[in-house]
DNA sequence: GACAAATAGTTGCAGAAGCAACTAATATGA
DNA sequence: TCATATTAGTTGCTTCTGCAACTATTTGTC
């Protein structure tokens, strides 16, 4: 039973902890949305988005296993059942590394980049509306860098 | 088969995009650390934490059942056996609403107040680790400011 | 060269979370 | 007032995910 309700200045109401907190609600909130618009009009899974994009953005357009699972904050076992889902859905394919056969590669499939493509116009529209909407072009660009401060200090307290 | 591999300037290095990506990034990766610390120092899940705190930030020091879902961004059925699981682990308690019987109050027992105090202690450190000493003060609150326009932006649409 | 240590990925298993169907209670309104 | 719609929460079921154990390969050391 809790008695002394609250108090406006308590350590629970520091403000490390209120931003953690936001941080983990705003992602929340936002991938929720982005994700059920995408679901819905490209019927993928933002999770599957997410590969894409960051296997298209590589150099050789293909991620190792490692890489792919490390860019998108998996474990290693999560992200093999993830993308033997979406080799099931044809979106990808797992390559031979020929240097080091311990290595598997993963690239996108035609089918996949035309899904990525198809998705990606209908998911800039869905972000206008989350993101332009309530941030200005100078938030967003401060936003970016303070995120990834932050995304190279949690990295490198791995 | 991916040919093509990438350029630069590619419609998927949309800063929209790439926003999106980030704040999933950096807020897995955040309470991946704290909650890993958490759980090693004070042996409870960075789930119940975030639950303690909502229900210790609340003017009557307790919150309905789907309060507490929504501040944490949970279903009503996750919030149910989350609450379930905090329940039997002896931190919250839930208590009747003596003037609608479909609601269900949950409040922190004493048990969890301690937990949550002693919790919090080691939390901090932890955070000063992941955002103090990567953000300024003043950044800090800019990000703060941020994410409470993109959470309210999220909620509308929603 | 051979054995130990490290690395890459997969698999069994179990826990956590969402959806949809359900129960129960309250609000609406004809 | 009684039927209907809405709201709050829980439960069954399925899917997703992580952990730990395992296999296979490579690297390092003697």
């Amino acid at each position: 039973m809790a008695e002394q309700p609250n108090s406006c200045d308590s350590v629970i109401n520091d403000e490390r902890i209120v931003l953690l907190g936001l941080l983990a609600e705003s992602a929340a909130r936002l991938q929720r949305s982005a994700g059920e618009a995408m679901e819905e009009q490209s019927g993928i899974p933002l999770a599957f988005y997410e590969v894409m994009v960051r296997i298209r953005r590589s150099e050789a357009g293909r991620l190792t296993m490692s890489e792919v699972a490390n860019e998108t904050v998996y474990s290693s076992g999560g992200m093999t059942r993830l993308i033997d889902r979406m080799v099931d859905a044809g979106f990808v394919e797992r390559v031979d590394c020929p240097t080091d056969r311990r290595t598997v590669f993963v690239a996108l499939t035609d089918a996949g980049i035309a899904q990525l493509e198809q998705a990606t116009e209908v998911h800039l529209d869905q972000l206008d509306r989350l993101l332009s909407s309530r941030l200005s072009c100078d938030e967003r660009t401060q936003l970016r860098d303070m995120l990834v401060k932050l995304t190279a200090e949690a990295d490198a307290l791995a």
